[in-house]
DNA sequence: CGGTTTCCTAGTATTAGGAAACCGGTGCTATACT
């Protein structure tokens, strides 16, 4: 048996490897720049966990979320690993001081990007061996750093105070475009590429265009009382998340809302709840997906046109990790793609407001606080006409990715063709419920709704063959 | 931009109808104040 396989044995208790997750760590190993993009549930946190058995030093994980980093700690200390910690704001500045002082006593640190910006924190990093940097859920870089979180771009400026450390990007989707951005941002010279196919086979896809709101809400409502979950339904406002709720509750389903304006304890209870199959269906925005454990979701219904189509796969891709039938439904009218854009675009500066951050120091009063923390760090690096043509740019570019999404709906070609073409990939083989625009198999996909309590008992979902659809 | 909700008025019943107001995603950290 060779080292990496002793390890992954002793450590992990695995006997073999999962498709490329050898080759990966491997490169990793060697102080390579690696990038690797392949499916959630796909073994990503070996990929980061194992080299460090094999390499001295530290190993930085910077993560997106409070909870994943949570999340991660909690799962290597069940492996019997206690060099672990999150540095974020959950430690008291009397924590923080002393996690810095013993800094090299860790093998594993986890923390945000706005975290890397932290003086403290970086002399105590400067003065430990970091074996590699790991960038976590690695598209947040371009999906959040340029309208959202700046600190994501900032890693840029940050890694070149460690010239010499690898780093080992993961994501589930990334296009061409973004992969490039990626490469940039990390300063990645000639990485290492890992590519998993992004094709889901067993989700089928169904799309529906419906005159009016009502007609929509009446559809979806039918859908999620008559068939089976457990099933996330996605929608574009928190208000909407509450009164799909407040429907299906009357319908008898076990149905709980999810957004980011609720408390963060209620949020883990809701995922927690759904997680262990106490709940059905989950109604949320965009803010529930990321760290869900859960491997039996059947379904995925949107209620709107997604942002981008890398959004969209990130949201139906929750669905069939234990690779059963399942479907992703997507039901919309005309009026919701204009919506798309305000939505996406709300936030956005303005020409005045970029005027104004330019000539004033203290504009907190008259933006938002996204906004002014966005336009603070442009205002840092770029002149008030390069920021200018940056947000015109940003705002076009905005624009055709959910142009592109709803023109994608639209088309009457093969959904699972047009979503993998999108990320260069071609479909090899069209399974039997492909889509509704190419698929007659697709009515075997849905089973009737039972009142069962436990999960186990859903295990048989899709064997129960029934005409839903149509 | 488009939908939903709220408000107002007419004109006298307790509601119809239209105009106006409102609202719309994603997360980190630091700090002041209970």
């Amino acid at each position: 048996m060779d080292k990496l396989t002793e390890i992954l044995k002793q450590k992990f208790g695995h006997t073999s490897f999962r498709d490329g997750q050898k080759e990966i760590i491997q490169q990793v190993i060697e102080g390579k720049d690696v990038i690797a993009i392949l499916p959630t549930g796909m073994g990503k946190s070996l990929l980061f966990q194992l080299p460090a058995y094999l390499m001295k030093g530290t190993v930085v994980i910077v993560s997106p979320l409070l909870s994943l980093m949570q999340d991660q700690v909690e799962q290597l200390k069940m492996m019997g690993e206690k060099r672990v910690v999150a540095i974020n704001s959950f430690l008291s500045f009397e924590q923080k001081e002393s996690v810095f002082q013993n800094l090299s006593g860790y093998k594993f640190i986890f923390t945000s990007p706005e975290m890397l910006q932290n003086n403290r924190f970086n002399r105590a990093l400067s003065s430990i061996q970091i074996a590699y940097v790991v960038a976590d859920e690695a598209h947040c870089i371009s999906q959040w750093g340029f309208d959202f979180r700046p600190d994501y771009l900032r890693i840029s400026k940050w890694l070149q105070t460690f010239p010499k450390t690898s780093v080992l990007a993961l994501t589930a989707t990334a296009t061409k475009k973004v992969v490039q951005e990626i490469k940039r941002t990390l300063h990645m010279k000639e990485p290492y590429e890992y590519v998993h196919s992004l094709d889901r086979p067993t989700i089928a896809y169904e799309v529906k265009q419906l005159d009016d709101q009502k007609e929509k809400v009446a559809w979806i409502l039918g859908r999620i009382t008559t068939t089976n979950g457990p099933g996330i339904l996605y929608t574009q406002s928190r208000k909407k998340t509450e009164s799909y709720v407040e429907e299906l509750l009357k319908k008898g389903i076990r149905a709980a809302f999810y957004h980011a304006k609720m408390e963060q304890d209620d949020r883990v209870l809701i995922q927690q709840q759904f997680q262990q199959g106490k709940l059905d269906w989950i109604c949320a925005t965009n803010a529930f997906g990321m760290g869900i454990h859960k491997d039996n979701i059947r379904q995925i219904i949107h209620d709107h046109i997604p942002t981008s189509i890398s959004s969209y796969m990130q949201e139906i891709g929750r669905a069939a990790r234990d690779g059963k039938q399942s479907i992703a439904s997507l039901v919309y009218t005309n009026s919701d793609v204009e919506q798309a854009f305000y939505v996406a675009m709300q936030d956005f500066p303005e020409e005045a407001d970029i005027k104004l951050v330019y000539q004033t120091d203290d504009v907190q009063i008259q933006l938002s606080e996204t906004t002014t923390r966005i336009l603070n760090y442009w205002k840092e690096i770029l002149s008030e006409q390069e920021t200018m043509d940056l947000f015109y740019e940003i705002k076009q570019k905005k624009r055709m990715e959910i142009q592109k999404l709803f023109t994608l709906f639209q088309n009457e070609w093969c959904i699972r063709e047009q979503l993998l073409n999108n990320f260069d990939e071609q479909l090899k083989e069209r399974p039997i419920n492909c889509c509704t625009v190419c698929s007659y198999g697709i009515h075997h996909v849905l089973t009737e709704r039972t009142e069962q309590k436990e999960e186990e008992k859903q295990l048989n979902w899709k064997n129960r063959l029934n005409e839903l659809l149509y």
